[in-house]
RNA sequence: GGCCUGUUGGUGAAGUGGCUUAACACACUGCCCUCUCAAGGCAGCAUUCACGGAUUCGAAUUCCGUACAGGCUACCA
């Protein structure tokens, strides 16, 4: 075709297109941002089911355009319409608010680089795509399926690699009669590139990841446009991210097998070539079978994000372990920085992990139970509280009426440099402190009382009404047992009783775990003074009594 | 079938030719501390880096082959 025939072409098949491309080049300037400042995107599409590896690669995207003075957009890619799912959208966006993730730009955030939805942006890639059929770069290709599947039978069978390109690219240099031919016939059609690859050469290419990695060029003439008129992700990534100004393309390791195509639509449509990171998904090592696996919704709960929601785990502490997973430094870094923030750590694509991340629920657990530990007992009671308010109203009202003593109960042995480490989510406070809350106690009584054993009450209510005083310290209090215990026949400590088990009638530790019993319902629990003086004696002796009369 | 990528302990992993008799963390086991737990302290936990070969004075680290695993091979993203 003669590059008059190819405008009239271009014309023809989208008489709509009244702009050039360089009317969209104006409109999307350059970004004015710092040396150095990394632009990247989070471009879900609308599926309806946001999971942890999808978070991860966003969480990736926030902290590297943050740490850069950067610009971190969401897109939303929904060039599909059969997969849309209603409120899928909407989800997304609450994803993103639930777990702290913020883009600064993008769809429902501002941005001056917009549409940033691509089914609004038509018009943008028809623009571009009529600028390569007139540049003799892109076609139409009017290829039935039938055809398309009889070619693909053809070359299986022949061991060739699969899709359209040389000889099979029949299309590729119809003449303008034959188009208009096909047209008249009202014949569907898709646009495709007129690659200009040869896979015999090798490219090279560089993942800021993964490093050098070598290829066949590209030489299938990929589809651009759908019969529908709509991109497929291919070509709306070339578009978006150089109209956006995207310098990092962070996104999951099943796109590095399109890298050449990529590559080659940067450089046939003239763009400045984007820098890619593929990040490794996160995997899970089958128990059965042992072999690493594709991540399920049914067998691994943990890999949806309702998950965190629902067992109450902090955002903080999610945000803690991605972290230990985007960059493989960052676990050790934080143990020895505990005062810390994320924010603190610089990132760096050299730290991520090549191969595929496994998913280590332990450690995220550790994290939990480290995270809790480091938080004020305020803070943990209001993050309970928001968390029960939504999950267990029932437990949210008795909260907020027993505020100040669950405060309380929450910083037993909190200060000093080695706080206790027992709560690893919020649905794990309830149930740890049981005991702290008068009106679940006497409901769940002692159902959770471990011990065989029946204790002596009255030696018991002896000891609160003559010996117990709650003003003391730790030290005093704990010698004032030991008295009461020699008084009573008990060894002052477990080693004199190990000495001579036959001349005692036990050791104070028995006695402790008496009180404990009858105040707590269970064989362990935190420094026993400490729930002692919040509690009182009334509560303490009614307690006993309703230990008694079981 | 073709094209890519990966394979280090119970787990997550560090490691980019000699500072590695393979870090660190989690888990586990034992001891210590101790009124019980949690926490903490100490100790133990891969003679070896999927397997075979090559290069080298020297390899977990480079090269080749094999096996296994994962991804892509859609008018899905």
């Amino acid at each position: 075709m003669t590059s008059e025939e190819r405008i009239e072409l271009a014309n023809l098949l989208f008489p709509n297109i009244k702009n050039e491309t360089k009317y969209y080049e104006d409109k999307y300037p350059e970004r004015k941002l710092p040396e150095g400042a990394m632009v990247t995107r989070y471009g879900p599409s609308p599926t309806g089911f946001v999971h942890l590896g999808n978070l991860l690669s966003a969480f990736a995207d926030m902290v590297y355009s943050k740490q850069t003075n950067g610009k971190f957009f969401l897109r939303i890619e929904d060039t599909d319409q059969k997969r849309m799912i209603d409120g899928g959208i909407e989800n997304i966006v609450g994803v993103l608010h639930d777990f702290d993730i913020l883009p600064n730009e993008g769809y429902s955030f501002d941005g001056e680089y917009g549409p940033y939805r691509q089914s609004e942006r038509t018009e943008i890639y028809q623009t571009y795509v009529k600028d390569l059929i007139i540049r003799g770069l892109a076609y139409p290709c009017f290829m039935t399926e039938e055809e398309i599947a009889n070619i693909k039978e053809e070359q299986e069978i022949n061991k060739t690699k699969i899709g359209i390109y040389g000889v099979y690219a029949v299309d590729r240099d119809l003449s303008l009669d034959e188009v208009k031919e096909h047209l008249n016939n009202k014949d569907e059609y898709v646009i495709r590139l007129k690659s200009p690859g040869n896979a015999k050469n090798e490219i090279e290419i560089v993942d800021c990841i993964k490093g050098k990695l070598k290829f066949p060029e590209h030489d299938v003439d990929t589809i651009l446009l759908k019969k529908d008129g709509t991109p497929t992700y291919h070509f709306a990534h070339a578009i978006d991210d150089h109209l956006m100004h995207t310098t990092h393309v962070i996104r999951g390791d099943e796109w590095v097998s399109s890298l050449p195509l990529h590559i080659q639509l940067f450089e046939v449509l003239g763009f400045t070539p984007v820098k890619y990171a593929h990040i490794a998904p996160i995997t899970i090592k089958d128990a059965e079978t042992g072999n690493i696996r594709k991540i399920s919704k049914r067998k691994d709960p943990w890999f949806g994000v309702k998950y965190y929601d629902e067992n109450g785990i902090p955002i903080e502490a999610l945000h803690l372990y991605l972290a230990t997973i985007t960059n493989t430094n960052f676990e050790e870094w934080y143990l020895a920085n505990p005062d810390k923030n994320i924010s603190d750590f610089e990132f760096s694509f050299d730290k991520q992990a090549i191969g595929g991340t496994s998913f280590d629920e332990a450690k995220l657990v550790n994290l939990c139970k480290t995270y809790f530990s480091h938080k004020p007992a305020k803070d943990i009671f209001e993050e309970t509280l928001k968390w029960a308010l939504k999950h267990d109203e029932e437990y949210a009202k008795l909260l907020e009426e027993n505020k100040e003593d669950m405060i309380k109960f929450l910083n037993i042995e909190k200060d000093g440099p080695r706080p206790r480490k027992d709560i690893a989510k919020y649905s794990d406070v309830k149930e740890e402190f049981s005991y702290a809350i008068d009106s679940l106690f006497e409901k769940e009584n002692y159902s959770k009382n471990e011990s065989e054993k029946t204790y002596d009450t009255d030696l018991i209510i002896d000891y609160v009404n003559n010996y117990l005083e709650l003003d003391r310290d730790n030290e005093t209090w704990f010698n004032t047992v030991r008295e009461f215990a020699i008084k009573n026949g008990y060894a002052s400590s477990p080693k004199e009783y190990k000495a001579a088990p036959d001349s005692f009638k036990g050791h104070v530790g028995d006695i402790c775990e008496a009180i404990r019993v009858m105040i707590t319902g269970r064989l362990k629990s935190p420094d026993l003074y400490s729930i002692m003086k919040i509690l009182g004696k009334d509560r303490i002796l009614k307690r006993i009594d309703m230990y008694k009369n079981l």
